[in-house]
DNA sequence: TTACGAATTAGAATAATTCTAAATTTGCAC
DNA sequence: GTGCAAATTTAGAATTATTCTAATTCGTAA
């Protein structure tokens, strides 16, 4: 099986058929190369112009149903901040995103050690969280070792 | 100054002529005492059609602008799950919402004690959060004590 | 090779929200 | 109270991200 979470340059025709039960298409491939090529979380839009380098053809649309393919195959996680357009993200690790309001950048950030969100909420007992998602704006603080993993 | 967290169902002519700074105009009263009223975390359409019971000439667009100028000077907060219309709630303690996949009711959920998000959160030095929102979804278990404040 | 279901495509449609410009209301100086 | 400027409201048009539609193309398996 491949690795989704190295940063170098993926060459689409590298992953194989079916991931997660999901069928590679050739346009699925370069969106999803798209988004392991360059974390960045663009929106499908950005998808889209990088996508068209590589496949001159490919169709707003189709980016549009390869996301939503990706996503409900958990192969990718949408990201939203308030009412802006969606963003996509290949890393799979349980992180929530920070929205630099300065530059604009996305950052993903980690929770510490073996914390879990579920942990620190009151929820009634029964509760089952299927999803969640946490969106942070504010300034982000230059580190030297903090990265987009 | 009169209490914005009280569950009664409010006379908007109550409300002093400004708060924090805001000019309280009839529609701004009114569209605040609709969100008082049922905190159902209802959509700017919802609040449109409450709202049109007792003041049969508001517009839609003065919904809108209402409850942007609300939320701005931090009267209400306005909630996003995803890509669905904004939901707009009155309650200003920090909270986060939990939508219940099955009746697509949406819960106030506090955090537990003293635990704030940012002390378990992997920042780096100097970051400063301005705005943050955690959204949750899943199956929501009944509780005998577990109320929307 | 053929056939069939799935995927892609272009363009139209949708829906939430924002914008525009005109009308109304408000608060304030006189 | 009157008049005026600024703020607010309003109806409807415009915008924009996303979804839908229907036709075409593709991929695979017999």
């Amino acid at each position: 099986m491949i690795s989704l979470e190295q940063n170098t340059n993926p060459d689409p025709s590298d992953f194989p058929s079916e991931i997660e039960g999901l069928r590679m298409t050739k346009q699925r491939r370069e969106v999803l190369a798209v988004l392991l090529a360059e974390r960045d979380h663009p929106t499908a839009n950005d998808v889209f112009l990088r996508s068209q380098q590589r496949m001159a053809t490919i169709s707003l649309a189709t980016v549009y149903n390869c996301l939503e393919a990706l996503v409900s195959h958990n192969l990718v996680r949408q990201v939203n901040f308030e009412r802006e357009s969606s963003r996509y993200c290949p890393n799979l690790a349980d992180h929530c995103h920070f929205q630099d309001e300065e530059s604009g950048m996305i950052h993903d950030v980690v929770f510490k050690d073996g914390v879990k969100l579920e942990d620190i909420l009151v929820l009634p007992q029964g509760t089952d969280i299927s999803h969640l998602e946490i969106s942070l704006k504010g300034h982000f603080g230059q580190s030297k070792n903090h990265k987009t993993p």
